[in-house]
DNA sequence: AATGTATGCAACCGCGACGAA
DNA sequence: ATTCGTCGCGGTTGCATACAT
């Protein structure tokens, strides 16, 4: 029972993108939006696979990308949201505007890896490298647990209870915003629609709709903002991580 | 100047999640 | 409940460039 392929092969361009390439993409998502992927290469007159289109799109060709030397903020912010989210770069570049997922695993892998060997620091556990100490930032570490979803929320709840280290953990984060209000880059509006109920979910009907900093404990703190939120993707997230406790 | 090696980045691949039928 | 199509993510690859010898 093999996968369809998701385009037709044999009739697509592979490898680096053409300049002509780039402004057709371009002019098309000007004209139409970021409409349905797997389609807008025909549309577009592109030999392309949908997918190498939207990848071309978000990762070089969106207007609101920053490209440039990544500063010493946004490396201390990386770090210290990948010591809490592990390798989720998608959350992580939805912290930092203007950045994307794929430009900001590259740039850990080859700049901020090395950076924290050089302190001494595993780049995977946060800790020390030597020897098993508390790590640096020691909040569970979703690629390194079976249910990694679960884990950050389990971490909270259980840990509330349990006390533990709890405590000692937070202090590297407190002067984050992990109202994990994650700005996900361009949704396409087929599972983002502006009418889904879950933005009045979100911001007040819902029990359910408590942001991840809620869930990590974090709502008596400053880093907490999900009141403020108004991005109905907060509750995707969060339902999930809903999910994934029961 | 020529060659080898290291580095950085863009792009591809495979898989899981999700929604619609 | 199941299947199918699509999207998005994370890991990996491969090419271009920089640097060293």
């Amino acid at each position: 029972m093999g996968r369809s392929p998701c385009c037709e092969k044999a009739h697509t361009n592979k490898g680096a993108w053409t300049k002509e390439e780039d402004l057709k993409l371009i002019s098309y998502i000007k004209a139409h939006g970021e409409g349905c992927w797997r389609s807008l290469p025909k549309a577009a007159g592109l030999l392309r696979c949908g997918k190498s289109c939207r990848l071309r799109w978000i990762n070089y060709l969106r207007p609101d990308l920053k490209r440039g030397n990544f500063t010493e903020e946004e490396d201390e912010l990386i770090i210290k949201l990948h010591g809490l989210l592990g390798n989720k770069w998608s959350l992580i570049a939805g912290r930092l505007p203007g950045r994307t997922d794929n430009e900001i695993k590259n740039y850990w892998n080859t700049h901020i890896k090395r950076k924290l060997l050089s302190r001494g620091i595993d780049p995977q556990t946060h800790g020390p490298i030597n020897g098993g100490a508390t790590a640096a930032f020691a909040a569970p570490h979703p690629s390194e647990t079976a249910a990694p979803k679960a884990s950050a929320t389990d971490s909270c709840d259980e840990t509330n209870s349990s006390g533990g280290s709890q405590d000692d953990d937070r202090d590297g984060y407190l002067d984050l915003n992990l109202a994990l209000s994650i700005s996900l880059p361009h949704r396409s509006p087929k599972r983002s629609q502006p009418s889904e109920p879950l933005t009045s979910a979100a911001t007040s009907s819902s029990p359910q709709a408590i942001c991840l900093c809620c869930h990590l404990g974090f709502q008596s703190s400053e880093a907490c903002s999900c009141h403020t939120t108004q991005n109905p993707h907060v509750l995707r997230v969060i339902r999930r991580l809903e999910e994934a406790q029961h």
